[in-house]
DNA sequence: AATGAATGAGCCTTCATTCAT
DNA sequence: GATGAATGAAGGCTCATTCAT
């Protein structure tokens, strides 16, 4: 009994892997059934067998993406209750860029949802509320300690949209950048280039507080 | 006379048109010489005569895009040769954020590069060659006039991604964007972003330039 | 068990017989993946599906074909270790005659080889590994005995030539003699037929024979 | 005015040569219209204005063809009122195998007609009326001559298609023929094979007009 | 539960032909 | 008279999906 429902989530579980790898490659309409199938072992039915259609197991997988990103990488990654909001700021720096650019381990799950980004689908809503809802809140947070408390939104929200903005650029960007200055992101550059954005951020928005600070008095 | 001309050229005019519309649109695969045909009011056939296939088709279409967006947005536009270097970064960042932005007119040009930014096909080398190449060079000269003219390479590459992908985000993420904080990009929203770019820029680099010229020093 | 096999085999084995009778009617550009299908009760997919397309359809209905032919006419058809070359001969040629003409069964095999021989594809030099080298070098050795076996090897090649065009021309031209002599190839006419052709050649052969060994002892 | 003229005639002149040479390597199927044109230095709508459709144009090339051959390729070519029924037979193979053979001309008119012969299409009457009946007309009385003029009709007949099947295998095989036995077709091989098809020929038809006047006499 | 076979819609492309000048 | 552009039917093939076991 145990040996057959084993087998059974095996082959699920397989195409889920399967599939998040090829979604990422080619995109939803790129990929094929066929070629997912194949790269989990599977036979070429098991995916409307398990999950009804293509579309259904985009969603899947996009679902157990969430699941898996939330789990191994919590907001908060590597910071103390005592942390400053320098080093909040620096650790989800660091973390969003080796969640996106780190291509030694299987990080399909980043790439899908860069892809999911640019291009949404009806999943869309699911990875707003999941992920990138709570992520740029906590940015929010972090920012606005960094300004002040009473920090005006539009600013607060262009801020987060620049940070953000440089870390995703090396990832949608990487094709042009490795043809332009031949540069491999191993995890050295990887680190040199959090630091960067951190400091370029700091730096950046302490001036505009500074501003921000001067505009609410008057 | 004209007339020949005129429809001759026309339907292979209506082509690129259509077709940059649905490529930006669908992508390479999701498009389809149906849907662009029947866009172009022009038969299914008609894309085999005049380019041959549906790839040759999409090299003509960004091979125009190129030149188009060449002739009405060189990388200096509306800067004068005593502009200063923060003038000609904000030219720079307007600029850019109009072409990408900017949904009022066909804007299909820069979104179908932003495409092919993120998903090249072998048409990136051309894209690289004519405009992402020449336009990095003219940032990469506005950061230095800002830096210093002997400001350390990595640095300067780095403030060069910092300010793109600052520009780009507002792109690639639209979507995100608009479903999470409701935002429309109209004309003088473009016009307010462009300045906090600039601004947040700006104080980033100057920060970073004491401390590089420092280190220089030292 | 038998029903599964049956079910899958049928297919692809009714679209090989389809696709033999088209192929040799049509040639393979003139015929169409859809009319194969059609004449095999498939779906048009299914020439894909079990062969991939329609080169190997094309492909594995000859060596099909070979193999079927190999099995049915071995090149001593009729013959018994006593029988005389002239008995060899006649045999042989009543054979290829009978293979040839014969229309009451379906005889695609030969006229697709016939086709593949006017006409080669990439098929050829299995056809000529498998069917056509054995058949020569058959009829190679029978000539030899009739003529002697020192024979001048460009007499003996001459006189298999003018054998197989014998027998072959019936095939090549039946719409021209149909036309120009009424004539249809029942089974009695091409039993005449095979007679003429061995007496012709004998007694060619035994003229031939006296001259080359006179010039042999010369 | 006659310029003009000219240019049409030529026009229409190169499109016919153009066409024989590709219908004769690719047949009716395999040769495009677009292809023809282009081997004509002529416009691709030439073909329609000028024929109507491909396939007047084919029966066009055809009948031009046969006057072409007719022409040059009288049926006694080389032999006076005094030659002999063997000099006639030899002439008479000699000439069919240097058309059919020799590929240092451009002989698509014999590669043509072959082709008609094996896979006849409406213009195969033509074919037969002008040519290929008086051919074997032709040869109908040289064979009487040789075994005699109240010969057996049937025997006759089968004695003009071996020999004609002889003749023909040459090139129905040439395929075959090169990749068995290495052999090229050049002038002095094909006078060879003309010397040894007639002796061939002569000396089967000495052996069965023997029997024949026997069997006559019973 | 799981599979290999089969399906039909739709893809890009090629073709002979016709149209408008 | 002659041409380049345009046409639509049909070609081979791929795809996600369903069927029959």
């Amino acid at each position: 009994m145990e040996g057959t429902d084993k087998k059974c989530n095996d082959t699920r579980e397989r195409l889920i892997q399967a599939a998040g790898e090829v979604f990422a490659q080619r995109g939803f309409k790129g990929a094929t059934v066929r070629e997912i199938s194949r790269c989990a072992n599977a036979n070429i039915a098991a995916v409307n067998y398990h999950f009804g259609d293509k579309e259904e197991l985009y969603y899947e997988v996009l679902k157990n993406s969430l699941s898996s990103v939330m789990k191994k990488y919590p907001p908060d990654l590597g910071v103390t209750p005592e942390s400053t909001p320098e080093e909040r700021l620096h650790a989800f720096i660091r973390s969003l860029l080796f969640r996106v650019l780190d291509e030694s381990r299987p990080t399909w799950h980043a790439r899908l949802m860069a892809r999911e980004i640019a291009e949404p689908t009806a999943a869309l809503d699911q990875l707003i509320e999941n992920i990138l809802g709570p992520l740029y809140g906590y940015l929010t947070v972090v920012v606005k300690q960094l300004i002040s408390d009473e920090a005006n939104d539009e600013l607060v929200h262009n801020c987060i949209f620049s940070i953000m903005g440089q870390c995703l650029f090396y990832h949608n960007s990487r094709h042009v950048i490795s043809k332009l200055y031949h540069k491999k992101f191993g995890p050295e550059v990887i680190e040199r280039l959090s630091t960067h954005i951190m400091r370029f951020s700091i730096g950046a928005i302490r001036d505009l507080g500074i501003l921000d600070t001067k505009s609410a008095k008057v």
